[in-house]
DNA sequence: ATGATTGTTTAGACAAAGTCTAAAGTTGGA
DNA sequence: TCCAACTTTAGACTTTGTCTAAACAATCAT
């Protein structure tokens, strides 16, 4: 994505381009694994030199909160973070812990009245096990 | 699960059947609303006076590696577990924070070829939304 | 432009969540 | 009984995240 447009982006959603928030989001954009709030700060950080971490926090809060950004569920103690762009699961490495995209495909809806009053937005597969890097040559459990 | 079962799977497992072990699990098993590591903490200090916070993390990691209890994938500050138990999928309400387990049903595997060398060994589900608390009378929009 | 208003950043204190260590206490088995 | 292995404990420490008040932009209407 290119500088314009996530400036684009970012005043759509009603927030304005700051050096931080474009930092974050560019970031983001470039590095899809899934980084936690400590590895963001530290990127940015890194080219801006002294940012607070508030900030970090403030402008990850921001974009979540405009829809341009993702929370991930994961197990672990850091938040973790991905740009919304293509739909996709989840694979969590049982060893490494690498949080890694896996190409959507439709999944089961649940049966109907298994529910009850709840309002579904959203679904996602979190599939677990062991990464390219960490698989020996043994098979499956599922 | 009766006092007697409990002590069998902790040394089936392989663990002692330690006080402090026993109250872990036994809180896990009887409240299914997937607690957080200091909830639990709170809940065994409150009977056994004092244990210190290193015991209870201490013993849940002992759990999960035993297999007897799962750590559960949300997103948010801290880890919250999960007695193992019969198979289940998550919801996850987006304005209150609760996870609420939904009764298992089979979901679609992902397409051959998708996974490359990853060896897949668990998969759930996590919805998102609103529970039947929260809801308000709208409809959903998956 | 000028100033009022609003949004943003900053440093640092704080709080919450989790880990580590060293010493002391248990437990089970040879 | 005594040893080796396992547990617990207190407390220091680290990591992660939040809050506050003050300083800094940026925006908008004159």
């Amino acid at each position: 994505m290119d500088p314009k447009a996530i400036q684009e982006s970012l005043e759509t959603s009603g927030l304005r381009c700051t050096q931080q928030r474009y930092a974050v989001m560019a970031f983001l954009l470039e590095h899809k694994g899934h980084p936690t709030a400590a590895e963001i700060f530290d990127a940015v950080s890194r080219v801006d030199p002294r940012p607070s971490r508030a900030t970090t926090y403030n402008n990850l809060r921001d974009l979540v909160k405009a829809g341009l950004v993702r929370e991930v569920a994961v197990e672990g103690r850091g938040a973790r973070f991905d740009a919304v762009g293509k739909r996709h699961h989840h694979f969590l490495c049982d060893r490494c812990g690498a949080v890694e995209d896996v190409e959507w495909f439709e999944v089961s809806k649940p049966v109907p009245g298994i529910l009850g009053k709840r309002v579904v937005r959203a679904c996602e597969l979190n599939l677990r096990g062991l990464c390219a890097a960490c698989a020996p040559e043994s098979g499956s459990l599922e």
